[in-house]
DNA sequence: TATTTCTGAGTTTTT
DNA sequence: CTCAGAAATA
């Protein structure tokens, strides 16, 4: 193949065709105009945190289609979570007019995706394959196990599933892998198995759509030719975090395999993203991909994004100085045209209630002193447990708080149902889908029944929908009405727009019968009714069929690319496209109170994010970093790029705060500061007592030296009867007073076990009390309010006989 | 089949 | 402690 850019590591000067006071120029520095206008060649853009990368992103794809460089069919950029590709869309039509269909900006999975659906006879699946998620491939694992009657005990679920995950994020199949003790022999057998139960199926998981992808390019030589050519521009977002396989993929769109050599084939990608910022090696991801691409692309040297446009300049100064604690880095130092700022602040205290409620004083100070609103508030933890106290003492304290995390909108069960029966309308072989609504509603086909089917099936060879009739008894009876059932809601929704078909499944299944009878069913019926908007503004806003759409083939391709269906013009249904969307992306997690509420999540959710203040909470040996990270000094290094990252995210205002005692598995824990608080360069921190030292200092504290014991001085006013008593007294080093079995307050005596009466939260259980006289404290379990401290000298707390 | 009791594990997570 | 999933029981 000719290779027009076969001198791309010779990194010609920019030529750009039009002025350099072009208006999408306007306002890059020097390194983001480098990136922006570079020539047709392989690069390397190091993007520290904050330096604009976004903006470079999408710069350079709109410089080259206005500079006539590229055609959007000929762009493709992959991200890894929807929501940046998303933004990638959003923030390129802002700059111009542009259409975006056949566009192939989104991420690693949804691409591969779309390249199976448009190839999917070489790719050996058929039209209608459906994707597994998560929850959906460790169901189908357990199946496995349970066919060969293997016990879940001898071979765990979840841990088969990480191998075989894992596997696949390898690019390995079952016959490229050795095994070297029995137990990886049995493994193997399992995956491959698992394997074969899929493929029967007609369903993929999430790996599997990354690995056919590539092995559908890698195969057929044609194909990838023709993608390759069509091309010229590849963008990858992150690239710290891209596995081997994904690293793989890019390089079958850029390059060839001769004789176990790379060869570039000459294509522009630019891969961009942060070594110091790479978090999610526990997934896969290989920051050893840079070094590689370096390598195999010839690059000469990185572009390196290091002015920073977020944050003031204790706090780069403070991130620059603890990443510089690691040994493995490219190299980069951000630096900041913004002032000084406010140092950090760090606060050690003496539970994790007291740094809550620290935390709270100092959220309510943000925002009515400095105005701060509480959007632009984040607290910061390194696992999700820790949201617990923190939670509790932003409910007592009225805050309105926004938690990351948890559930999201196509995960929850009742979604899950209906997504169930819409897959089997589309695929009646996928047995995941059909188990899992073969009996929901009851329609008493019951464990045995499932049993004997399924025993059916296997010696069948075919799927549980096809072996419904093999089962005889009341049991099949059931089955066959269910198949019929099936069958009809089919045929009825032929042709139907996709709202009526959902609308008809809803009814006809029995789902929303079912929940009209639940206690807790008119929240998931919502939810049902959400699924139907869902889908309507899916297919008004989104489209649909667009997906599939390719190009058409160049000629030389065209000629020796067999005719797959969507390549030569054939569109998806909206059913199969919603499905898709509904695996692909699962939805907002569950947007809480809105606007102006003070965000929780973990630091690993916050990559990508900034705000004016952020708290790092829960700074302890032990905790960040954790332990499990401490046995290998990559995991050690790996912590410390997420203190890098959560470090990064705050604009102005950063606290971090450290408790010496620590509720964790339900036992009192006691920790030293993390180490990485003496990381920080001390003249951009400052250590801080709570109130009194502030107080004392008239403003925002006055120093003390690093890890001073703090005497914490709270008042009883204005902090509820619901704030847990401070543990004040309790000296650092001995363990809290044991609880005295009962305590006499306000004339009743409360006892644990014994049920109670308050104003405000209603009855609840007394599962714990704690402390004495006027610092004793109840832990209630209200049916309504969850589970609350309560300071007996202020709750009103009445026994209930 | 539905509810309750027991057991065990407990970093980080997107697709 | 707290939650999820399995086993046990009505």
């Amino acid at each position: 193949m000719t290779d027009p850019f076969a001198d791309a590591a010779a990194q010609r000067p920019a030529a750009p065709t039009l002025p350099a006071d072009h208006p999408l120029l306007r306002g890059l520095n020097p390194e983001q105009l480098a990136a922006v206008t570079l020539p047709p060649v392989p690069a390397l853009v190091l993007a520290g945190a904050g330096s604009g990368k976004t903006r470079v992103l999408t710069t350079r794809i709109a410089w080259l289609l206005a500079t006539g460089q590229a055609s959007p069919g000929g762009i493709l950029a992959v991200t890894f979570t929807n929501k940046a590709a998303k933004e990638m869309l959003a923030r390129l039509s802002a700059m111009l007019p542009l259409n975006v269909r056949g566009m192939w900006i989104g991420t690693f999975h949804g691409l591969c995706h779309r390249l199976l659906r448009a190839h999917h006879q070489s790719a050996g699946l058929p039209a209608t394959f459906q994707i597994l998620d998560t929850q959906d491939q460790l169901g189908a694992i357990k199946r496995v196990l349970k066919e060969r009657r293997i016990d879940e005990d001898r071979v765990k679920p979840k841990e088969l599933q990480w191998f075989i995950a894992g596997a696949k994020e390898d690019g390995l199949r079952p016959h490229d892998l050795s095994a070297r003790d029995e137990d990886t022999r049995l493994k193997i057998e399992l995956y491959r198995d698992y394997e074969a139960q899929c493929q029967r199926e007609g369903v993929v998981d999430f790996g599997e759509l990354m690995l056919r992808a590539y092995e559908l390019l890698r195969d057929h030589e044609p194909l990838r030719v023709h993608y390759q050519r069509r091309f010229r521009h590849l963008l990858i977002d992150e690239f710290q975090d891209t596995n081997r396989l994904q690293y793989a993929w890019i390089k079958q769109l850029a390059g060839d395999d001769v004789g176990g050599r790379f060869v570039p084939c000459g294509n522009a990608v630019m891969a961009v993203g942060d070594d110091d910022q790479s978090i999610y090696a526990f997934r896969g991801a290989r920051v050893g991909n840079m070094s590689d691409f370096v390598r195999e692309f010839g690059i000469a040297a990185p572009i390196k994004l290091e002015e920073n446009y977020r944050s003031v300049g204790h706090i780069l100064h403070a991130a620059n100085h603890l990443i510089d604690h690691n040994r493995q880095r490219l190299g980069k130092q951000l630096r900041t045209a913004q002032g000084q700022g406010d140092p950090l602040r760090v606060v050690e205290l003496p539970s994790d209630f007291e740094e809550a409620q620290w935390v709270i004083d100092e959220i309510r100070h943000l925002m009515r002193e400095d105005g701060v609103p509480a959007h632009e508030i984040a607290l910061l933890y390194r696992s999700n447990a820790q949201s617990r106290a923190l939670e509790g003492a932003l409910f007592n304290a009225g805050i309105p708080y926004r938690v990351y995390g948890g559930l999201r909108f196509f995960e929850r069960a009742e979604v899950k149902h209906a997504l169930a029966y819409l897959r089997l309308l589309e695929n009646p072989h996928d047995d995941t889908s059909f188990l899992r609504v073969v009996n929901f509603p009851p329609r008493g086909i019951g464990a045995r029944t499932i049993e004997q089917l399924q025993q059916a099936a296997r010696e069948a060879g075919c799927s549980l929908h096809d072996a419904a009739t093999a089962v005889g008894g009341k049991g099949g009876a059931h089955l066959v009405a269910f198949v019929a059932k099936l069958d009809v809601m089919r045929e009825r929704s032929a042709g139907r727009p996709l709202r009526e078909i959902i609308e008809g499944v809803l009814a006809d299944s029995g789902l929303i019968d079912h929940y009209r009878g639940e206690r807790e069913g008119a929240e998931r019926i919502e939810n049902l009714q959400e699924l139907v908007n869902a889908a309507e503004s899916f297919v008004t806003q989104e489209g649909f069929g667009r997906e599939a759409v390719a190009l058409p083939l160049d000629e030389t391709a065209a000629a020796t690319v067999d005719a797959d269906a969507a390549e030569t013009g054939e569109t998806l249904s909206p059913l199969a496209a919603f499905l898709t969307h509904a695996a692909l992306e699962a939805g907002e997690h569950q947007a809480q109170a809105g606007q102006a509420a003070v965000q929780l999540m973990t630091v690993h959710a916050a990559k990508g994010l900034e705000f004016d203040a952020v708290f790092i909470t829960g700074l302890e040996e032990g905790l960040f970093p954790h332990d499990n990270s401490l046995s290998s000094p990559d995991g050690l290094e790996e912590e410390r790029r997420l203190m890098y990252v959560a470090i990064t995210r705050a604009r102005r205002r950063l606290y971090l705060t450290h408790a010496q005692t620590r509720m964790l598995h339900g036992q009192t824990r006691y920790h030293i500061p993390s180490r990485f608080l003496d990381e920080l360069p001390q003249e951009s921190v400052q250590w801080l007592s709570p109130r009194r030292a502030r107080a004392a200092a008239g403003g925002w504290g006055a120093a003390a030296a690093p890890g001073a014991l703090v005497q914490p001085a709270w008042g009883r006013s204005g902090l509820g009867d619901e704030r847990p008593a401070g543990l004040a007294g309790i000296p650092a080093a001995a363990p809290p007073s044991s609880s005295p079995p009962a305590v006499s307050a306000s004339g009743a005596e409360i006892r644990k076990g014994m049920t109670v009466f308050h104003t405000k939260f209603g009855e609840g259980r007394v599962l714990a009390i704690e402390g004495q006289g006027a610092d004793a404290r109840a832990q209630v379990d209200f049916r309504r309010h969850g589970t609350k401290w309560l300071a007996l000298a202020v709750a009103k707390l009445t026994p209930v006989a």
